[in-house]
DNA sequence: GCTCGTATCTTGACGTTGACAAGATTATCT
DNA sequence: AGATAATCTTGTCAACGTCAAGATACGAGC
């Protein structure tokens, strides 16, 4: 609903507020939640913790998230609609590279949004645990993967849906898996720094794609 | 409160145990955790629900685990147990087959393993969120991870060390992503029959592999 | 066989959390 | 202006993790 001035503070609140009510107070309450997610962890982030940092009382958040669970979602929801703009960039930002190079370009930043944010990362694909299943949460994360099936459509146009969405399938594994891992630390643990992860990530990928061509059809 | 069973049940106690010492409250902890974990989801694993369930009282289990973290750690390393012995047991029974088939049945198994033991699966793999870092953990964990540096190692032999752990970081990064996003239901969505998810594991993996021998250097 | 130290388990308590209810305050609509 | 709805506060509850203190049972040493 109403979007924040441009010169907010984290807290701030309505232009002509007097205190009792806060304005922006769901904008406020999610963005101090992605803080306390990136600062502690899930673990630490409550709504009283929420409330807290944005000044107000330990029960207002309820007028704004049902449940803990539908505020996670929401920060979630977020969380997948900015990683689809990451996506969309690693893209635009190919020129005229081949599709293979601009699935790699994808891959690199697909990895590289959850190294940067972390906590989120983890949130959004942990649905069940954390998060309660909403509808804006299905369609944001629906959004991030109609990215990727559309790169691999470019990548070979005349493949019927069913081997496309295993190709889809693998790719995406393959990247969500090594991102995975990078965070539990249980991968490039020799070598972590960003250019040896963008190295891996694409060669994996090139491999994965150049195999398609040679592989027998189990 | 103090039954005392003929027979071992879930919360058996040490033979002539009269009911204030349970006997075995460790391993009915852990097995009344993973019962919970596999019913209701890590949200509902606590340990007053734990010690309910093996029939003792809220702070019993502090003296068997130091915190809730410790406890999660504890059953997420029994389940990196059973998880490395599913790893072993597809490679014995590949007899003689290629070194590049034994990796796709361990693929599989990998997977079947998410799919068998959801919760305990992210618990293992999610260690920050819920679990508190343990040398035992530790160790089961580099255990498994073990097994899949000595099958690749023997798919090509003759590799360096910093190109032999690119090649694991991928297939594991394929396996182990396929794995997560199969848990959250974002892939094989158009068939999820068992024979499906192998069968497109087992494609995956014989495309990466035999895509590295084209690969380009990067 | 007995005693005593110790491991194990219980009871009780404290602070924190998510959630609910009821009341206070402000916004909005007619 | 007045009524209705939205928003926020205060107060409360059960459940949780954790700590402390006391009760009980085991087992090593005599």
């Amino acid at each position: 609903m109403a979007q924040r001035p441009a010169t907010a503070k984290k807290s701030a609140r309505r232009k002509g507020s007097d205190g009792y009510h806060h304005g922006y107070l769901k904008d406020a309450l999610i963005l101090a939640g992605r803080q306390i997610l990136q600062e502690e962890g899930v673990r630490a982030l409550t709504m009283r913790e929420a409330a807290r940092r944005a000044g107000v009382s330990h029960a207002a958040p309820a007028h704004h998230f049902a449940s803990i669970g539908v505020f996670l979602a929401e920060i979630a929801a977020r969380g997948f609609d900015d990683f689809t703009r990451t996506l969309d960039d690693a893209r635009a930002d190919c020129g005229s590279r081949s599709v293979a190079e601009q699935l790699c370009a994808m891959g690199r930043n697909y990895v590289r949004f959850a190294l940067a944010h972390r906590a989120v990362f983890r949130l959004m694909f942990d649905r069940d645990t954390h998060t309660t299943p909403t509808e804006a949460l299905e369609e944001s994360a629906s959004r991030a993967y109609q990215r990727l099936v559309n790169a691999v459509r470019d990548l070979a146009p005349d493949l019927d849906e069913t081997e496309l969405s295993h190709r889809v399938d693998a790719i995406w594994a393959l990247v969500h898996g090594f991102s995975h891992l990078l965070l539990e630390g249980k991968v490039c643990h020799g070598d972590p720094t960003p250019e040896n992860i963008d190295r891996q990530v694409t060669q994996a990928i090139r491999a994965y794609i150049e195999g398609l061509g040679r592989a027998p059809a189990a």
